[in-house]
DNA sequence: AACACTATGTAACCTATGTTACTGTAGGCT
DNA sequence: AGCCTACAGTAACATAGGTTACATAGTGTT
């Protein structure tokens, strides 16, 4: 696991936290789809990510979902500190979008560290701070744009975390993140193909003109 | 000032803390209205709010506003931290909702009390969750409430944000901080008034059923 | 009173989005 | 082949909300 931490987490922390963190945290493994955390549930450890991505999800008191960010290699959700000092239940749904791996590091250690390291105290404060710039862009989207723009930002999100310009998702999975029917987003989805900014198949959807 | 601070903050923080609060920081006074923070600006020291409350605003690239949520009294802005830290700029626009008194600390105090006290720590940290979880309920407003639940739900957080229940606003006020038209506004409010939820009178609306 | 200015009410219309319903089609399974 | 199921295309309609235009009513000024 050391190697891992070296390579993701060394130009961010000293040698000795690097070491705490590899005896502290545990190792783990999920694949895509894998729900990590639920809305309500209580947290008790931090996921370092190492790689892969997970998405960030909410959802309303009708179970109605929107997706809110992704979290990358080498982030991490901070959010999960503050919940755990005030005893607080997760507000949010996170599942892997593709194949994880990540560290959990439990909570106790997180505490310590903030005081005894300062580049672990910067980390956290820099991971806020990230969390909250997603959070105002996704505001931006859903405030500000139409949904045909929702669509193509969301196409052009979704490339860059899996890195791939043919993005695998139906119609469906597209209305479900953001919070619209099946048949808008078909419709809409043309549209673009028209306009010749996408490519339209079953099951995927390539991006043309970014 | 040190009076100020042992009354909103000394629950919190411990009498050298308040010290140190007292010798480093600014005392401001502020009409409502006035702006504190404008999108684009640097930011050079963060607000303590000892009483009235402030309102965060969000606009995108046409000039179009999107009320955030507000920040009261024993409260703070923690972004301001992270802004400083990284040299960002503010991504937010602040407004004195009503009539403000703040503490302005300089942010290398900020940085320095990060290591040397806990309790302010603590303070940052949980700072940042509120603000975190107000910004999910915005999320949540904008993306799953209708425009008349919005402009109710707007009604009621003015309410409690000036304490009283006959709240001065017009209605092309509702519609900027809401970003939707006037005509919108008072179309739906009227339909809120004979539903029996408000009363309406010229340059204020009183909240009648909550 | 005469005027100007701002806030509000309302009608008529337009557009984006949501809804229902039906069709076709690709791929897997027996 | 025949069948089933998930996915996608599209028409027709319903509704929320945005736009334009105009009328009316307070409020303050001269």
């Amino acid at each position: 696991m050391i190697e891992e931490l070296q390579q993701n987490f060394g130009y961010l922390f000293e040698e000795e936290l690097l070491q705490d963190i590899n005896s502290s945290g545990v190792f783990k493994e999920v694949p895509a789809g894998f729900k990590l955390m639920e809305i309500g549930e209580y947290i008790k450890s931090m996921p370092l990510l190492v790689s892969g991505s997970i998405k960030i999800l909410r959802e309303d008191t009708n179970g109605d979902e929107l997706l809110l960010y992704y979290i990358e290699r080498g982030d991490t959700c901070a959010m999960t500190l503050s919940c755990c000092i005030g005893q607080a239940k997760s507000q949010i749904r996170a599942v892997a979008e593709t194949d994880t791996r990540l560290i959990m590091v439990p909570v106790q250690k997180m505490e310590e560290w903030m005081g005894k390291y300062k580049s672990w105290q910067n980390f956290i404060i820099q991971s806020y701070h990230s969390r909250m710039m997603e959070l105002l862009e996704a505001v931006d989207t859903i405030a500000f744009l139409k949904m045909d723009e929702r669509i193509l930002k969301y196409l052009q999100d979704k490339a860059k975390v899996i890195g791939n310009d043919e993005i695998p998702v139906t119609h469906q999975e597209i209305a479900h993140d953001l919070h619209t029917s099946r048949v808008v987003v078909s419709r809409l989805l043309k549209k673009l193909e028209n306009l010749g900014k996408i490519h339209l198949h079953r099951n995927h959807i390539t991006i043309v003109d970014l």
